[in-house]
DNA sequence: CTTCAGATGCTCT
DNA sequence: GAGCATCTGAAGA
């Protein structure tokens, strides 16, 4: 399977975000690869997009890794105590970016190490409520990979994390209006949530 | 199955 | 000081 290099994240955020559905998500801690088929993505545009964290450009030290080349890795703390996984997108200084929202294990040693991660037990100890919730919020899928904001800024050409293509060309891609950014105005209706 | 309150800390004003 | 790109467990239907 051929890595995703910086081309594929250079390009238009909402072309991007659908593609991205159905690729492998690899994330790689101590020599171990837990890989997830992503099912979930959301589109954040800086330039017109009020739910976007740089919204208007606005720089911050947050948010100066949307800022970062595209195929970047943008992690954030949410509530105080849940991260959220972004990937950079766009030519280099165009703040935008892919929030990954969910995901599945592509066997069943990759649900056991998420499991692992985010429950401490192996995937057959999981309760029928765990089994069904398991890595479908972007919180859950952070605890799942152990990423923290320890890994923002890290390029996905690294060895740490990157993304695959399957050769999985979904024919069904839903899209729906984006999740928790009631305080957007006008941007809480843009359709650019996107899932299997 | 559903709703609901509470947790918790960093970021920006 | 306010608010947040969320999740959990408890309680009710």
């Amino acid at each position: 399977m051929e890595r995703l290099q910086p081309e594929f994240y250079a390009r238009d955020t909402l072309t991007v975000t659908r593609e991205l559905l159905g690729k492998h998500l690899v994330r790689v801690t101590d020599g171990v690869a837990t890989t997830l088929r992503i099912t979930e993505t959301e589109a954040y545009i800086g330039r017109m997009d009020k739910a976007c964290h740089a919204y208007g450009y606005k720089r911050t030290k947050r948010t100066e890794t949307l800022f970062a080349p595209p195929g970047t890795a943008y992690i954030y703390l949410i509530y105080g105590m849940y991260h959220c996984l972004n990937f950079v997108t766009e030519a280099e200084g165009e703040p935008a970016a892919v929030l990954l929202r969910a995901g599945e294990p592509v066997s069943p040693a990759d649900a056991d190490r998420a499991a692992l991660a985010r429950f401490g037990c192996l995937s057959q100890d999981m309760t029928a409520y765990q089994r069904k919730n398991f890595l479908n919020g972007p919180g859950k899928l952070c605890k799942a990979l152990s990423l923290t904001t320890a890994q923002n800024g890290l390029s996905l050409q690294g060895e740490e994390l990157y993304v695959l293509d399957a050769g999985e060309h979904p024919k069904e891609i839903h899209a729906s209006k984006r999740i928790g950014i009631d305080y957007a105005e006008e941007a809480v209706d843009f359709p650019w949530r996107f899932y299997l």
